[in-house]
DNA sequence: TATTCTGGTTACTAATGGGTAACTACAAAT
DNA sequence: ATTTGTAGTTACCCATTAGTAACCAGAATA
């Protein structure tokens, strides 16, 4: 999913895109936002995407220092993630490109104009 | 490459992941920047990407209105891209972008840490 | 005693991504 | 007459990605 190319350039942007360019990262980095979350939280928040790449975006956004996972040893197990301090300076940039698409989005050519038939995340 | 699930999204901020979260396109549009460019100069500044997926890229970017194709009717061809005014107003993104990643990444754990052995660009 | 609950992991399979090489057009240069 | 140059397109194939289903622990609940 990382791509060793990206995050080997001596440019820092490529670097960057290395580790947070895919479609996942920014989604759950946008969906944690300044909260706690557990797993299953963002498992139902999140329905289109798979536990098991659920499982494997968190671990890297863990390993890249964007995320903070506390796991409880309880029973059933609880775990709690968090964005770290270089995670939550990510928010902003999502805001921007937030922004960015409300103000230049061009509208769909064809299909359904109905709103209500879009979903809030993927699923 | 581009997600519809993803573009259909009623979250502003899940549609325009659609359009530019994957690796190549901040990239692209990172390159051409400000100036006007020629296909063949994208393509030996990117030397990772390959012709047919450069092509798919652009493609792309144009549909979705963040590039302008400029073709000349010559022989041998020649193509101008640009960024529009959405893709111009995407610049900044990128820039702070840039700016997180030299703030925060953290050190490569292993391997070498001779920047000398570090690509601009992926190639 | 059986079921539920959580946060995964693993094996297997299907879908997609992306690379390579060959090919196009035609003018200009060799 | 052949090669060069540009900006692709196409067919083919392999590698990676992602989905599905089954499985785990062990306490609490029914």
């Amino acid at each position: 999913m990382r791509d060793d190319r990206f995050c080997n350039s001596n440019c820092p942007f490529t670097r960057a895109i290395g580790t947070i360019g895919n479609k996942w990262k920014p989604i759950i980095i946008n969906v944690i936002g300044i909260r706690t979350i557990r797993f299953g939280q963002l498992a139902s928040i999140i329905p289109l995407i798979s536990r098991k790449v659920l499982t494997e975006q968190l671990k890297e956004l863990e390993e890249d220092g964007l995320l903070e996972r506390l796991a409880y040893k309880e029973l059933p197990p609880r775990v709690d993630y968090k964005l770290s301090e270089k995670g939550l300076a990510f928010l902003p940039i999502l805001e921007h490109i937030k922004e960015w698409n409300l103000k230049y989005e061009v509208a769909p050519i064809s299909g359904d104009t109905d709103k209500k038939s879009r979903i809030s995340y993927p699923g």
